[in-house]
DNA sequence: CGCGAACGCTATACATAGTACGGAGAATTG
DNA sequence: CAATTCTCCGTACTATGTATAGCGTTCGCG
């Protein structure tokens, strides 16, 4: 799908009807005549794009081993198409690569002694981390990005602002742990480390329920 | 704010500097004399929402117990005004109500261990996780009023399109699970279920972490 | 008291969305 | 060959955020 390609290129605010219609040389009306509305064809590239996912697992390193393989192939995703974490939040689209794809994560925490209710509600949680890392990432980028400026620059220019706000006298944790959390960030720490921390989390918070359900 | 309000009766959708000038009495371009645009009108609501939020904490049940004492009033918060989980994605507004409740938050998780830059990580999962449960749950609120039939309609209005799809013979694991998770969703499985679950599984990922931390 | 400036507000207008409607030409089918 | 369907297009309507210009009131200062 063409509309694809333009939101890879420029984002989800640039696929337009008209837009759309443009890179494909028809009229915008045109498309109507291949798709209900907008929000089937938001559905389709979302579908699209599931159904090109990459699916290659390790097969035998353990539950932890695959579940991490089937974050880190979201995570990909999101940042090979970044708007998908801002679209896929509503119904999902329920199409052939929605199936393939869940099949394939659930085979990939299948065997882990979880009934069939928790193993979706596991591979839920687990989605649901991602894609909120995702986000998170893709807002980083675009707020760095419409404001053109960089994140000093940004601290700079709110500096009066924080000062009027950041009593550190009334609010001495959020003062601590804020520049703590700061420096780290604008140093060492990354969106990767991030992900780390909380994919990590995720992944402890699976196994206490596997290991009970395991005895 | 009286955007607030016809967020909560309507939804985020009906906050137009249209409607918002008529529920005040006013003409629309009346706004922009006291807002630079929507953008800030909409920060102006959430953090007025923040700096409204309850904050009562258990103060010595320990850290578990005042972590689901803050994930349960940010639940709270979104029952109250679905629109915030849709909301507050992009950038934090970075006001006085987020400042304070920034502040709240953390002491909650103080003293469990963890360096600054892990309790920031810490809470930010957290939250993050709630959000994302929050945005699940109004979205599923959303599909079911927008499209005007219960869940049994939809299904049954999807099922041809289901059968084409879901071959069970393609995707045994996907067959089994989706079936046993959409009885337990029809039945006695509610979204509170779900958000037990999750919840379970964050505190004890960061029970891991903080076990570890403090040997 | 009087007058000019600032303020609060309004009306109009423009750009950009999605998409309803009706029609024109081409392709397929009986 | 005729008829019907399919593909596509041009126009137009609605809703949205917001720029611009102008109106009346009020307030500060001489």
């Amino acid at each position: 799908m063409a509309a694809i390609e333009l939101a890879d290129a420029e984002g989800v605010e640039a696929v337009t009807m008209r837009r759309v219609a443009q890179v494909l040389g028809l009229s915008p009306m045109a498309l109507y005549t291949y798709v209900p509305g907008k929000a089937e064809l938001l559905d389709l590239m979302v579908d699209t794009v599931y159904a090109r996912m990459p699916r290659s697992m390790p097969a035998d390193d353990g539950w932890r081993a695959r579940a991490a393989a089937v974050a880190d192939d979201n995570r990909a995703l999101c940042r090979a198409h970044p708007w998908m974490a801002a679209v896929s939040t509503s119904r999902p689209p329920l199409g052939p690569g929605l199936m393939a794809k869940y099949e394939y994560e659930l085979q990939a925490l299948d065997s882990t002694g979880l009934d069939d209710v928790e193993l979706n509600a596991a591979l839920t949680h687990l989605l649901g981390f991602v894609q909120t890392f995702a986000r998170m990432a893709a807002d980083e980028r675009a707020v760095q990005q419409d404001s053109a400026m960089s994140d000093k620059q940004w601290w700079a220019g709110n500096a009066e602002l924080l000062a009027r706000v950041f009593d550190p006298e009334r609010y001495p944790t959020a003062a601590r742990v804020g520049a703590a959390a700061g420096e780290a960030h604008s140093g060492a720490y990354s969106p990767a480390r991030a992900y780390e921390f909380g994919l990590g989390r995720v992944l402890d918070g699976l196994a206490a329920l596997i290991e009970k359900r395991t005895h």
